[in-house]
DNA sequence: CGCCAACTTGAACTTAGTCAAATGTCGTGG
DNA sequence: CCACGACATTTGACTAAGTTCAAGTTGGCG
C-alpha cells in the first residue's frame, strides 16, 4: 500500500488486489495518521504545501518533533557568540533573530513563525552569530545536529525539502536587505506586513483580510531600520490612507491590492513550488 | 600513504615501512599535485584555510572545476526570474549579485571574488531570484546540479565544507543587512571595505595594507544603499581623515586600527574555523 | 581630437531621527 | 475600588543625514 500527498491531492495505489473494505480501512488509517502529523506540526504543513512527502518521510519528520520544550517571552533562547549545536523547530508562538551592535542598537534580521527553523545556520558554523528571542511564550522542538544529519541520510528527499525551506528563508533575508537599502519607510512597512501575511497564510494563520500579530512597534522599528517614532507615523499614514491597520495585536488589510501596488510586493519568491515535484 | 593539510600544516603518515628515498619521492609528488590544485583554484585555497581536505577530496574538488567558461564584464550571467539549474565557481575576476526593483533602482546583495560560488541558492529554488553581473571579465567553472550532488554523496566531508562556506556567505549577507539597517554612511563604508579586505586576504589577494578593487563608486552606492554622490563625499571624508583611500582601482588602509574602531568591525564571523576540524 | 564614463563639488530639498511630553492600557498591591 | 508603575503608543517641534539636481572635471581610448 503506497500513499503520498501531491500538491494537496492525496494519492494511493497498490500492486495487488485487495478487498474494497480492507483498502478503505487502510486508507482511512493512513489518512488519520497524516492529518494528525499535519495538524500537529506547522513545519509539516508548510513542507506539504509544496512538496510530496511519503508516509515514511512524514514519520521521520514527526520523530524530529520529539524533545519538545517551552520558552518564555523575552528571555533569549540563543545568545550571539554562544557556541551551541542544537537547532529548533518552532511549533507555536513567534520569535525573532537579531544582532546587537556594540553601541546598543539592534537589528532584527528575521521573524520566525510556527513551522520555521531556529538557528539552523548556527549548527553548521558551530557558533551562533546572532541572538534569538521569543516574542511570546513559545513551544519548540529541539533538534540535535546528529538527529538532523541522520534524518537527512535516511530520507534524502526530506533533506532536499528542508534545504529548500532554508533557501527560501535566505531569499527572504535578501528581500529584507533590498527593502532596507532601496525602499522608503512606507514601502518598507507595506512590504513587510504583506510578506508576513503571506508567510502566515502558508501555515493557516492568516489571509488576505489580515492576521493576528503580537509584534510591538519597537519590533517593527528594529526590523525595518527605523525609529519607533517614525514607525508610528508611518502606521498612522497607512491607516489614514485606508491601506492597512495595525492595532491591538492585529493587522487588517483595508485594501490589499493598493497595498501590494505601494509595496511593489511580488510574492514570487515565496510561492515557488518545491524542488521535488519534478 | 596518507596526506592532509591541516590548518596550513602538511601532515603525512604511512602504516608500513618504506625506504626514505621512496617516501620522499611520494611526498614530493603529492605536494606538487596539491600545490597545483590550490594554485589553480581559489575555492580550494579558501576551504583549505579552514578545513582539512584529503587528497581524494581535493581531487573531487578539482573535478568540479572542469567545464570552464569566460564571461565579459557587464553582461548579466544570470537574470532575475530566469529558470536555470547551473551554479558556478568563480575562478578569476569579480562579480556581484543584485536585485532590481520595478522602479529601476538596484540593490547589490553581495560581491563575489575568486573562490566564491555563484547562484548556489538558485539551484535549490530552481529559479534565480536575483541577477548576477560580472564586474570585470571573469572565468568561472560551471557546476551542474547533478555533479554537485554526486560529489556530495561521494565525499560527505567536502559536502559539509561547502555547506559551511555557504553558511558563511549567508552570515555575510546578514551582516550586510545589519549595516543597512543600523549603521550610518561612514560606518557602512568602513565596514564594507574592511570586510572585503578580509575576504580577499583569505584567497591571497589582499592584506592589512590594502587591495586592488575594480569597483566603481556606483557599485558601492548600489551595495550600501546610498546615492553615488554621497558615496563620493563619504570616501573623501575617510581619505581626508587618513583612514582609508579608495582611488584608481585600489583600496589603501591608511590606518587600519582606527578604521576597525570606526566600523566596529568584528571579523569573528569570517574567521571561524570550519566544521570538520573538531 | 572628441567622446564617454567615472568622478567631484555646491546648493536646495526631503526623509527620517532625536528630544520631549502626553495619552492609553494593563496588571499588581493596598 | 483606586493608585501606581511599567510599557506601548501618539503627537509636535526641531535637527541631522542623505538625496536630488545641476554643473563641472578628469582620464582613457577610438
Amino acid at each position: 500500500m503506497n500513499f503520498a500527498i501531491l500538491a494537496g491531492i492525496a494519492v494511493c495505489w497498490t500492486d495487488r488486489k485487495q478487498s474494497p473494505s480492507r483498502l478503505l480501512r487502510e486508507v482511512s488509517k493512513i489518512l488519520e495518521k497524516l492529518l494528525n502529523a499535519i495538524q500537529n506540526s506547522p513545519l509539516t504543513r508548510k513542507l506539504s504545501a509544496f512538496v510530496a512527502l511519503s508516509e515514511n518521510e512524514l514519520a521521520v519528520l514527526e520523530r524530529l518533533h520529539k524533545r519538545r520544550r517551552s520558552f518564555v517571552a523575552g528571555r533569549d533562547l540563543v545568545h550571539q557568540g554562544q557556541s551551541k549545536q542544537a537547532a529548533y523547530i518552532l511549533a507555536a508562538g513567534w520569535a525573532c533573530s537579531y544582532k546587537t551592535q556594540p553601541d546598543g542598537s539592534r537589528q532584527i534580521v528575521d521573524f520566525q513563525i510556527p513551522g520555521d527553523f531556529l538557528g539552523l545556520r548556527s549548527v553548521l558554523l558551530h557558533m551562533s552569530d546572532h541572538s534569538i528571542e521569543p516574542i511570546v511564550d513559545i513551544q519548540a522542538a529541539e533538534v540535535l545536529a546528529g538527529d538532523l544529519l541522520g534524518a537527512f541520510a535516511r530520507t534524502p528527499r526530506l533533506a532536499t525539502a528542508i534545504l529548500w525551506a532554508a533557501s527560501r528563508d535566505e531569499a527572504m533575508v535578501v528581500e529584507h536587505l533590498v527593502g532596507l537599502g532601496r525602499r522608503d519607510a512606507d514601502e518598507r512597512m507595506a512590504h513587510f506586513l504583506l510578506e508576513l501575511g503571506a508567510r502566515l497564510a502558508l501555515v493557516g494563520m492568516g489571509s488576505k483580510g489580515g492576521y493576528a500579530c503580537p509584534l510591538t512597534q519597537y519590533h517593527l522599528a528594529d526590523a525595518l531600520g527605523l525609529s519607533a517614532v517614525h514607525v508610528n507615523r508611518v502606521l498612522r499614514k497607512l491607516r489614514e490612507d485606508k491601506l492597512v491597520t495595525f492595532r491591538d495585536g492585529h493587522v487588517t488589510f483595508d485594501n490589499y491590492d493598493r497595498l501590494v501596488a505601494l509595496a511593489q510586493f511580488d510574492p514570487t519568491y515565496l510561492d515557488h513550488i518545491g524542488p521535488i515535484l519534478k
